[in-house]
DNA sequence: GTCTATACCAGGATAGAC
DNA sequence: GTCTATCCTGGTATAGAC
């Protein structure tokens, strides 16, 4: 992948514009802010990246990829420590106060191609269906308790974490992971 | 305001401008767009609002008088019932699947200004505080139990609301007010 | 693989006639 | 108050030299 000698340039226009995208979104970040940023020029990126979607779709698959890897490194332990461990991901304290770059894409759904799509459309179902997957555990373990509906929890939670994100940008400023705590603790039980 | 003949064009424009962000967002909704739809010319919409951000500010002051209307005309009762109700105000349903307008400034935060920001920031706060307050009367009425922090989980239910109106538009398909009913559930003490 | 230069188009905004 | 016409800027993308 990366040149014997010389820098991985590709790696890090996709670096560069995750955080643009994040930032202020698809549609908002011009390869010349690109150029700026990793000081090559605007012709060297469509180089590597013909279309900007190319490029889009790269930053994505390669969030995804990250992200996955972050969930799976989450260690064993109660169903509340982890689901706060994976909530901490989404914190402003975490990512520069940076949007998540699935949210923004969802929003700018028209705007990106079907490659990005259906990255995003995986991600939303691959965090759901996690965080269903704990919340089921939990109940199994009788870790949680009261009328509880998995599914409609790992989507509220997730629901939640990505709705915090998008208004600490606007003058709130509780971290996505308070928020989750606060409405997990009315359904942990009590430790007797 | 409306001329005696003639229909009032800036009402127009701003009920279209507003469907426009809450479908694309502001920075990739042009004039152009808005004049094909209200058919006038772009000059036309420049008379009624010199820039751009002048019919975004325009948009967002009319969208939030009109939901504060929305929420004011909640009737009494359990604040399940009322939350409930308030959770349909974000309803895919009702809104064709569109974002909250204010969502959508949230994440083009940079693209718009002052007077946009401070009327979404002010949009955040009212909805939270109510929230926040449905929530403390719930605990006052002896109508929800559990380990609730009222403002935690108030800005929590705002979270989840508008989270789930972003995701809903990228593959998700559940309603906020089911969300939120579902994360409700377990709060809300059986009735005996 | 990176550059300069440029084509091409769309967006916001203005001037001035009607 | 609406129009036509136009300006200017900035965006994506391409051609072709090095």
């Amino acid at each position: 992948m990366a040149q014997p000698s010389g820098r991985p340039i590709k790696e890090e226009l996709i670096v560069a514009a995750q955080h643009l995208i994040q930032d202020v979104g698809v549609s908002d970040f011009s390869y010349a802010d690109l150029a700026e940023t990793v000081e090559v020029t605007k012709a060297s990126i469509h180089y590597h990246f013909a279309r900007k979607d190319d490029l889009v779709a790269a930053v994505l698959t390669d969030y995804c990829e990250r992200f996955d890897d972050q969930v799976e490194a989450i260690p064993p332990g109660s169903v509340a420590d982890r689901i706060g461990a994976y909530a901490k991901l989404f914190d402003v304290s975490a990512n520069d106060g940076l949007m998540c770059p699935c949210g923004t894409i969802a929003m700018e759904w028209g705007a990106v191609g079907e490659v990005s799509q259906q990255c995003v459309e995986r991600f939303f179902a691959t965090q759901s269906a996690w965080l269903t997957a704990e919340v089921q555990a939990g109940l199994d373990a009788g870790e949680l308790t009261g009328e509880i509906d998995p599914a409609l929890v790992g989507v509220g939670i997730l629901s939640a974490l990505e709705g915090a994100v998008l208004i600490n940008r606007a003058g709130t400023s509780v971290e996505p992971s308070a928020i989750v705590k606060g409405l997990m603790a009315a359904l942990v039980k009590a430790p007797a």
